[in-house]
DNA sequence: TCATTAAGAGGCG
DNA sequence: CGCCTCTTAATGA
């Protein structure tokens, strides 16, 4: 890493950042021009390759993240050592915002999925943007409570769900939240890989790829290599339900 | 119903 | 080539 990239007072070398990047985004949606120029001209903005960490999970949250461009994945690592992805993030929302639920270090390490344009603001700003600007708090306790939510859903249906259904919740979820519409469906718009999807669901790679290869044939969905499009998304919702035992 | 183990094909840098 | 991703089959909890 060069010195320039850590620097953190780049607002005397990089190119002012434009409102538009934040005018139409949830938490600062309901601002005047002139406070988002105020929350920009304290904005550090820096790129990152695909796959490199934001932020390491325990680590003193000193900033907080908007993520304006890419997708980013919150992942936790378990005492044994295994990775266990959370949820993914595109781009849009803030993450690392420890402070929103009252903890001083980052509850979950920040992954890079792509390629990712990310904007951070020092940590001793929350209480200020929260307390100053209308709606920021309102629309960041929205994100969070439906990442719990989301996150509490999924331990359900690790708890009463079969695999199948699993794997197929979450592959609606992911073309929900991160899917762009193509000619024949819906694909997942960054690079997952089976391993990935097995550490949503709580399974194996091995049980994933089966699935997919299943799938496939039944021309419910298509992938290839760390890329899977969804052609029949109702097939799946059908797959997700319980089985009713009759 | 699934995880585990094993063996290998094929892509990519 | 060496590593990563993915596939498939066999076995057994």
């Amino acid at each position: 890493m060069t010195a320039w990239m850590t620097d953190l007072s780049p607002r005397k070398t990089l190119p002012r950042l434009d409102e538009s990047l934040l005018t139409h985004l949830p938490p600062f949606s309901k601002l005047e021009k002139r406070e988002i120029r105020t929350i920009l001209d304290q904005a550090t903005s820096r790129r990152y390759n695909e796959g490199v960490a934001i932020f390491d999970e325990g680590a003193p949250a000193e900033r907080f993240f908007m993520l304006l461009d890419g997708y980013v994945r919150v992942v936790r690592v378990t005492p044994t050592g295994e990775q266990v992805t959370a949820l993914h993030i595109p781009a849009g929302q803030l993450l690392g915002i420890a402070k929103a639920i009252g903890r001083v270090t980052y509850p979950a390490t920040a992954m890079t999925a792509t390629e990712s344009i990310v904007l951070s603001w020092p940590t001793r700003l929350w209480d200020g943007f929260v307390a100053d600007y209308d709606g920021f708090a309102t629309e960041t306790y929205k994100t969070v409570g439906d990442r719990m939510g989301e996150i509490h859903n999924r331990v359900m249906e690790m708890a009463t769900q079969q695999v199948e259904q699993r794997v197929a919740n979450a592959l609606l979820r992911l073309i929900n939240q991160t899917g762009r519409k193509v000619s024949d469906g819906i694909e997942i718009d960054f690079p997952i890989t089976r391993q990935d999807l097995s550490e949503l669901t709580a399974t194996t790679l091995h049980t994933a790829s089966r699935l997919l290869s299943a799938w496939e044939k039944k021309g419910l969905v298509q992938s290839k290599r760390k890329r899977i499009k969804v052609l029949n998304p109702h097939a799946l919702v059908v797959i997700s339900q319980p089985k009713s035992d009759l």
